[in-house]
DNA sequence: CCAGACGTTGTT
DNA sequence: GTCTGG
DNA sequence: CCAGACGTTGTT
DNA sequence: GTCTGG
């Protein structure tokens, strides 16, 4: 699952190399990136029930970069209270019903898209409690992960609303370790994709595209917890927010041997 | 037929 | 303990 | 998903 | 828009 992420500004559209994206490509994203990163903030950390704007890789006759807000709306939806509602419950989309979905089929057959994330959160559970860990890519490179995109228009107001959900899978080992119980039957992880299959993400048929929708690239990630993400304690959407913070209730016993 | 839903997560 | 709001 | 509420009254 | 439950 990923309910909770970070995305930094800086240079976003040069992640398009891993697209495979053309000198011409990376010369017109970057111009549209200097009119977008003038309303885009950096998400240190960014609970995804507050719907803010990720900026995410679209594909249609062109590789293309825009904002838009975390928890989808189907274009269907016929008002906003009801656009709230759904956006609140279209966070994730799960990667082996997206097709089926009568919310993300629309999406997933025709508006694929790319989040480059600079890490998420997930939750280790230990004698009733939670604690939040920072999950991201060795070598602060980004994530790319796999999510669906739709534009929804709000008629009250006649404005377009840019959304997206990311494409969920099973779990990996790495959060296996961060549910450090060996019988934990299945935890979920948003889809990330292997530079060499980001471009396939955006394009390709849906059949190609349904065998993407499996656990990745376990090697290239690192984790460690941070504070607390909610409540009083929580830093805020500051750098801190993802620093590394040691909670002794979680360290190993001491070994009676050692 | 109409009305209402349309989604995800996981027992540390 | 369980539901709801975000 | 987690954190926080978990209720009633009546109209600034 | 389309499917499901009643």
């Amino acid at each position: 699952m990923c309910y909770e992420a970070s995305q930094l500004a800086e240079k976003i559209y040069r992640e398009a190399i891993r697209i495979g994206a053309s000198d011409e490509d990376i010369k017109r994203l970057k111009l549209k990136w200097e009119s977008l990163k003038e309303v885009h903030k950096n998400h240190y950390h960014s609970n995804a029930f507050s719907h803010e704007k990720f900026a995410l890789f679209t594909f249609k006759e062109k590789l293309d970069l825009r904002l838009c807000y975390w928890g989808l709306i189907p274009s269907w939806t016929k008002s906003e209270q009801q656009a709230l509602e759904i956006s609140n419950k279209t966070i994730n989309a799960r990667g082996e019903t997206l097709f089926e979905k009568p919310s993300f089929r629309k999406a997933a057959t025709e508006s694929r898209c790319i989040i480059p994330l600079d890490g998420f959160y997930e939750y280790h559970h230990k004698n009733g409690k939670t604690y939040p860990y920072f999950i991201h890519a060795k070598s602060k490179k980004r994530l790319m992960l796999g999510g669906v995109m739709e534009t929804w228009l709000n008629k009250s107001s006649g404005e377009l609303i840019d959304t997206f959900s990311i494409v969920t899978t099973r779990g990996n080992d790495v959060l296996a370790k961060i549910h450090n119980n060996p019988k934990l039957k299945e935890a979920r992880m948003p889809l990330l994709l292997e530079d060499k299959d980001i471009k396939y993400w955006l394009n390709n048929s849906i059949k190609e595209v349904q065998k993407l929708i499996v656990p990745n690239i376990t090697s290239a990630l690192d984790y460690h917890t941070v504070q607390r993400l909610k409540g009083s304690k929580y830093l805020g959407n500051i750098p801190e927010v993802q620093r590394a913070y040691t909670y002794n209730e979680l360290l190993e016993p001491p070994s009676l041997f050692s």
